[in-house]
DNA sequence: GTTGCCATCGAACGATCGTTCGATCCCGCA
DNA sequence: TGCGGGATCGAACGATCGTTCGATGGCAAC
């Protein structure tokens, strides 16, 4: 059993180096700094993992893959373009507000990996934008042209729901469900427009 | 006439700063990196800056304070709170736009900052934002209840005009022109809806 | 022509970085 | 009771960090 020991170990260790890598930021942190926020010796962290690089890499990816795989569980059978975008937003937002030290850590220092891991990460990236630009092509293709240019549209998508790792406290006044009613209402509105968008959002209000 | 001299080679040296910062990020970046990319010995350096962190205050102070600046050149005397929002999104994307690297410090690198410094440039933040959340309080009260949460709105706002260091080319095939006309329909349409916001759109076009 | 000042810059400072080594420990199994 | 292998960890490695020092150069003022 010894492998599941490490492995738990290490699942405590990521946990542990994505609060500091949010925190300090990834290159003003120490492999020192780790060791003691995990409360361990310096060449115990060495135990657990090969480098500071692979800490990052398996935070980014890991929490990616989740991102995306709760997506693709939200998309499944699910057709009306609008639905699905409403649901690529919840589930963003959703994993974001509850894995926000991960998150930023994969929003914020994603030029601090190099080499294979950035070109892995980054070939998720694209692969996760293209479901996002094909909704949105979709939406086009039900709802008639949008009012605003595809690319624009996605990329300020992403900004909204990325940013929130300088602004957003899970814990304080605005609750999660909230917070993603008054970003879908912002993004839907604006690009279909509002009687397509409240379709979709039957509950929603400004809050 | 040294004063001149120094002070316009303080102007390069940070010039060259910003592009290294955004391009490697800060802490990333050595005083060694910047003496080569600036084409002077190190020593040098710390005979125009006091230190690394003075070398960030100094990109990040000067260019909001342009920013903020433009903004109140922008504003004035606008009354429609609509045109006004218009204006700020358009004062930001211009210059953010045409000083990609700069601001992608100011952005990025908001959190490598400390002390006095990090104070600072958190209250001139503050200011700002005040600004647009003043503007959108305008707005309400002109055309109504909006569709979102004034605060989520400000945010997801900043959020869709700073997160294009992460993927706008200012020399690209998207003009900055009909970048800010596509963000002004995306925020302005979701947040008071197309009517109100197309009054202040009339050459407005998806794109 | 001499004096004084500022720009220049090679060399070095102590500190800290990511990483590794090798000794010691603990514990399940013969 | 003795053996073997992974877990633990103090100490050290060479490299690089931000910063400083002190020697040198050129030029303006007298």
């Amino acid at each position: 059993m010894a492998s599941i020991t490490r492995d738990q170990k290490l699942d405590a260790l990521l946990a542990v180096a994505a609060q500091v890598f949010a925190a300090r930021g990834y290159h003003d942190t120490s492999m020192r700094d780790l060791a003691r926020a995990a409360g361990m010796p310096l060449a115990s962290v060495y135990h657990y993992t090969k480098s500071k690089d692979q800490l990052l890499y398996l935070i980014q990816t890991r929490n990616f893959d989740a991102v995306i795989a709760g997506m693709h569980g939200a998309l499944e059978g699910v057709s009306d373009p609008v639905e699905r975008l409403s649901r690529f937003i919840d589930n963003h937002l959703d994993y974001f507000a509850s894995h926000m030290a991960e998150m930023k850590v994969l929003s914020h220092e994603a030029g601090a990996l190099t080499g294979d891991f950035l070109h892995e990460v980054n070939e998720k990236k694209r692969a996760y934008t293209r479901v996002l630009m094909d909704i949105l092509a979709d939406v086009e293709r039900a709802y008639g042209p949008a009012h605003a240019n595809r690319r624009v549209a996605a990329y300020s998508l992403f900004g909204m729901m990325n940013w929130i790792y300088n602004w957003y406290d899970p814990l304080g006044d605005l609750g999660v469900e909230l917070l993603s009613q008054n970003v879908r209402r912002i993004f839907l509105g604006g690009y279909v427009g509002f009687p397509v968008a409240d379709a979709a959002l039957p509950r929603a209000s400004a809050g």
